[in-house]
DNA sequence: ACTATAAATGAGCATCCATTCATATGTTTC
DNA sequence: GAAACATATGAATGGATGCTCATTTATAGT
């Protein structure tokens, strides 16, 4: 299947034998230090976990167009469900993932809920995604 | 259901006729003026989807930690695979999704193919992520 | 207390997605 | 060109996810 056969990065020569408990692959011959170093740097599980999570709330239309919406402004469901033209079930479902990443907070005031964005850096997290997205 | 009634916001008293075309909740008192003016903000689409589609692609635990070991250096496949502890038929996949979505780069040396970051906005990206996430 | 309304929630369902398994493609060496 | 190897890819599958529908909770007004 694979195991990259003595590929000399600087210094380096794959003499793979201490690759024992990583073997899924079948890998002998790897950039060891390379990878050594970079396995030493990589983030722990639940810091990828929570990233991953993260970036998944935000990696829907109809969370996103919510996030934007109360860019604009602070937004009761009534009204968001109106801007986005869908259902409140729909919407109330969306408001509580985003809440419960805590990427929106809510004040109530008597039977209306409002909505605004809690983190400045969603909107950050925006801009660059925006940067990516159009041109580059 | 729903339908938030004359709720006053500035000089705005909902008085709501024109709400035809979008009453898929029964909506007939919102807060127009604000309403309007978020709709009339609203990103296109197309846009909406390529956002959401890279968030997408940021949101899986395996693919963030590609794209974290990727920062850290540039890899070959076999590499990722030794790294992240996974098949390379998984890695090969995940890679393609990241490749699609042009978040990495990759050049061909003989057999090996060696991966890298595409683009400067991931890892903005990456740090305005982590920056919500830890603290905050 | 009773009714009406704004919002939240649970179950069900159709779709999407990450991995696995098997196989194909592309490259080097002999 | 045949064998070995690094990577890519297609099909299949189990699990996650977004919406709908029905219902519940919370609040206000009478």
């Amino acid at each position: 299947m694979n195991g990259c056969s003595f590929i000399v990065v600087g210094v380096e020569v794959g003499m793979g034998l201490d690759v024992k408990e990583n073997d899924i692959c079948e890998v002998n011959y790897v950039h060891e230090s390379v990878v050594q170093e970079v396995r030493s740097r990589m983030p722990a599980t639940h810091e990828v976990e929570q990233l991953a999570a993260l970036f998944k709330v935000m990696g829907d239309p109809t969370r996103i167009r919510i996030i934007k919406a109360l860019f604009l402004h602070e937004l009761c469901v009534c009204d968001l469900t109106t801007v986005l033209g869908m259902t409140q079930s729909a919407v109330s479902h969306q408001l509580r993932v985003l809440r419960d990443h805590r990427l929106v907070k809510f004040r109530r005031d008597g039977k209306i809920v409002f909505y605004a964005l809690d983190d400045q850096h969603i909107i950050n997290l925006f801009r660059e995604g925006l940067a990516h997205v159009l041109h580059d």
